[in-house]
DNA sequence: GCGTGAATTATCCATTCGTATAACAAGACA
DNA sequence: TGTCTTGTTATACGAATGGATAATTCACGC
């Protein structure tokens, strides 16, 4: 007797862990933690939830998996810009300050993930680990551009302004993408840089103004 | 016969609410949303999770409540310290900034609490409501200080330099609560009155300097 | 003191969660 | 074409969830 299966394809096993962060992912950024379940990921992915544990050995590890690659998509963004930003060292910082300050980075489900993922970093030192590593690579990046900086001021003082510079953009970001309609287009970047600009002690010209 | 029954005491019903309240802040703060279950509440608050439904209908109500309290802190907690800001205008914004970054606003475990609740945001528009009443009610103590500031600016203009100093502030706020050990005693508030006075274009003496 | 109303506990229910395991079929290779 | 590996589905289970209802016992008014 032939029961009614539902048919599937064989995928390759990059191509199903993928499909299943990215569904866990849309999932957290919409409705928080509690609606990323097992079920509901599967569905999303399209395939049944069994499959998740052959994939992952367990759900947290799903979770983790999917906050290493959303940590990993924030920096990218924004260090993208630096790809096209020619070599003045002044032109990258305002490149990179002005890319995190705008979508994609900028946005409300990013927010929506960086909210839901935040209180698993006290209980699980693992997420708690993946997440320093991401937060020291920005401010890494950052650093680096502002030790560039035609500048005379120590190590130590770079040091220091980079943690002032990643502090005010963050604080940026967060109320850009929690309320996109409280800023006109460019203002964030603007605020961002002229703030930038003033810890720094530099000119910083907002390339859209 | 006489089963072993709980002894319990009788409560004024706002002690009951106030105490149902302060758990489910309590357990969202540390573990997040998922964390406060209806039995997890009760067991904090020192009763049986059938009580929780004598006060509230619902658990959600429960949930917009404990929102709304914690909502109302946070404001509560930064205007606190204009009662002892004298009459100085400058002084008054200068004092309102610290307040607000320092703790216990500054606090990671406020920043768990609202974290947790961003997401119910999205989907229940209560919440969004109650969200932004506060948010605006911040705000406007802001402004206000802004504006009886000795600055010769158009009220639109000290509009739109509040919602710039608030996107400052909560930043720093946001920062300075996931990395508690990140910014010396001090800092964090030095940080926001310099980019303060930057936006506005008017010296603030930090009082701890 | 003592009934009486209501605050509180106890118990139950349907649902959903994560996980474990068994059955199946797709596709590569012979 | 036939067989074997394993990716995938199907089913089941125990625990935990929010909610409903019944059973108690506290405390206040008389």
């Amino acid at each position: 007797m032939s029961t009614d299966r539902r048919p599937y394809r064989r995928e390759p096993e990059e191509a199903r862990r993928e499909a299943l962060i990215e569904a866990a992912l849309e999932l957290v950024a919409v409705g928080g933690p509690q609606a990323a379940t097992v079920r509901a990921i599967a569905a999303r992915a399209g395939v049944t939830p069994g499959l998740i544990r052959h994939y992952f050995a367990t759900k947290e590890e799903l979770t983790r998996a999917a906050y290493r690659r959303f940590v990993q998509m924030l920096t990218d963004d924004s260090a993208a810009a630096l790809s096209d930003a020619g070599r003045d060292p002044t032109a990258r910082l305002t490149a990179f300050v002005a890319a995190s300050l705008r979508p994609p980075v900028v946005d409300a489900h990013r927010l929506g993930l960086w909210a839901g993922f935040l209180n698993s970093l006290r209980s699980d030192p693992e997420m708690r680990q993946i997440h320093e590593q991401g937060y020291r690579a920005y401010r890494d990046i950052l650093e680096g551009l502002i030790v560039a900086l035609p500048r005379k001021v120590s190590p130590t003082q770079c040091h220091r302004d980079a943690i002032a510079c990643n502090a005010v953009i963050d604080g940026l970001w967060l109320e850009g993408s929690a309320l996109p309609q409280g800023f006109a287009s460019g203002e964030l970047q603007a605020i961002g840089l002229a703030a930038v600009s003033a810890i720094l002690t530099i000119p910083l010209k907002d390339p859209s103004a």
